[in-house]
This record gives C-alpha cells, structure tokens and sequence, in this order.
DNA sequence: ATAATAATGAAAATCATTATCAATATAATT
DNA sequence: AATTATATTGATAATGATTTTCATTATTAT
C-alpha cells in the first residue's frame, strides 16, 4: 500500500479530508472495474466496514464525482453508475443491450476515432465557443446473447 | 392540416389507438424542438387541453419512446428529456454545460465523422457481435456563456 | 486542552416515475 | 343499433433513487 495516494492531495487540496468512508469507497472501485449503482457500492463497502451509511456513499460518489476521480453514467435504467476515473483513459464509449440490460466497456478507440472526435471538437469550440471537459458515447442495441436467445421470429 | 400523418400508421400498425392525449403531446413535440421533461410536456399540454393528467403524459411518452417516434435522453441532471425522432436525422449529439445545465444540440457531424462511427460499428459487430440500433454522444463542458460569467480567476 | 469545522449515520423528506383501479372511450361483433 | 371485448384514461397511491436534516462524532486549527 503506496502513502497518500493521488485521491488523497485532490481532495486535501481543496479542503476535504480522506476519512475511512471515503478510503473504503475509493478501494471498492480499486478493486471493482465495473459499473457499480450506489447501492452495489454500499453493499460491497458494508461487507468490511458495516457502520457505513448509505447516505454516506451517496455523499463520498457525488464528491468523488465533484473531484473528477470516479465518473458517473446514466444508461437509462433509472439509476446513476459509477467507474473509476482512469489518469489516461479519457474515452468512455458503453455498449448497452436494450434487451437484457447489460453494459460492455469499449475502451479501445481506433486513431481514426481519436482523431474524429478531436476534429469535432475544434468545431464545437469554433462554432459555439463551447469548453469541452469530456465525453461520452453510449452505443444501444442487442448484444450477442440476447440475439440468439430471440433471433428465431 | 394533413390526413393521418406517420405517427398514426406506426401506432395503429401495432395494435395502439392514436387518441386525443396521444396526439396532443404529438403535438407539443412538432411546435417544440427542445429537450423537454415530462413534466414540461405536462404543462404544454395542459394549457390547451386541462383534462390531460400527468400519468397520461408519461405513459404516452413510454409510448411514443417505444415506438421510436420520440427519443428519450439522460443528461444527469435526474429527470429524462424527450424529443422528437426525426424520419431523417440519425444522430443525437449534446453539449451539456455542467455550469448551467444548458443543452445544445449538434446535429451537423461531418463525413468524416459519419465514417468513423460507422468503421466503430463495424468493430462492435465483429468484436462484440453486438448489434446496434443507436448510438448518442454527450459532450459536457462549459458554456460561451458561463465562460464569461466565471472565466476570471 | 479548547474551540472551530467537517463529516457521519439514522431517519425523514423529496423528486421523478410507475402501478393501481374504477370509469370512460374505442373497436369489434352480433 | 345494441352488445361485448379491449384499450385508454385520470386520480391517487405507491415506489425507488437520491437528498436533506439534525444531533453526534471525528478531525483540524488555535
Ligand atoms: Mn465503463
Ligand atoms: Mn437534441
Ligand atoms: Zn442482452
Ligand atoms: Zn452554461
């Protein structure tokens, strides 16, 4: 276990302290690359540290959100995911299957996309004179499971 | 006023009526080309016909999103936006400003950018098997606006 | 130590959305 | 046209995710 971690002077920085809720928040996304609900991060958290309130994870996931360490989703399922903010990683593109739910990571942008994307911004900067921070891109379809369990009509 | 317009043979194709209500939120999106909640839907609505409820409007716009008349989006501020599915445009892309939460749309994506998305598809299929109905890009950032409001320190 | 400030947990409150259910409207059938 | 079956509606209650409140506890500054 490396000393105060990265996450730990962005939050000192600007005057908020890393308490125990807040570590054990952080570690559960250490561990876990998924995209975890509040309520997933609550269980996962409880399990070590049971005194950890809900409105607790909710407070730490908007902060952390607030601070840019994790990143928060909304697939359309009526709840907020989260994921780790990764230093290098910068893209986060999801495939989501309207069937059955599930959200698949494509993390693997071509150079021809990089370059796409920067172009587009270029223009959203000179067009609208907007300051782009991030994005997203969340693709909606049919994943391989769900087309063979309902190909046949 | 045309006859039974588009909307009319997709509902009534799959067995669904094309009522008064249905229609009158039909309506609100064709004068309205904005990212509209429910509950603004709701109001728009009420002031020509007061005996529409709420449930209705909301119904009616599970509805229509099923249909794909309209397309429903989550920019995270908590409450889904609707608007209305172009026959012709395939790409809903936003700027989001995290300031002020304005929403500006950008629908204008160059051949290049067409390209790759298509080239992304191809990969999904072939990586993924996944197939894809649609796809959205958010942008968040800051403003023209906001820039110049905060831009100072 | 002491005082000032931030963070927490438990519970209540809020907000958007959905489910329930009796009443009404529309379509299909006689 | 009358009758039956089906779909839709409005009002209200219920739900589920998230936020707020508030008294208590932990952390930092003096
Ligand atoms: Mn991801
Ligand atoms: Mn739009
Ligand atoms: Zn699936
Ligand atoms: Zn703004």
């Amino acid at each position: 276990m490396p000393g105060p971690p990265w996450s730990h002077q962005r939050l000192r920085n600007r005057g908020f302290r890393l308490t125990l809720p807040r570590q054990a928040v952080l570690n559960i996304f250490n561990q876990n690359p998924r995209h975890l609900t509040a309520e997933e991060v609550f269980f996962l958290v409880h399990r070590n540290y049971p005194g950890i309130g809900l409105a607790t994870v909710y407070r730490t996931l908007n902060l952390l959100t607030q601070m840019r360490l994790i990143h928060k989703f909304n697939f359309g399922d009526g709840r907020n995911r989260y994921e780790l903010a990764s230093k290098f990683k910068k893209k986060y593109h999801h495939l989501v299957c309207v069937q059955c739910g599930k959200i698949i990571d494509y993390d693997s942008p071509t150079e021809k996309e990089a370059d796409s994307i920067k172009e587009i911004e270029k223009e959203l900067v000179n067009k609208y004179k907007f300051k782009i921070n991030s994005y997203q891109i969340h693709f909606y379809g049919i994943c391989k499971d769900c087309q063979n369990k309902q190909g046949g009509e």
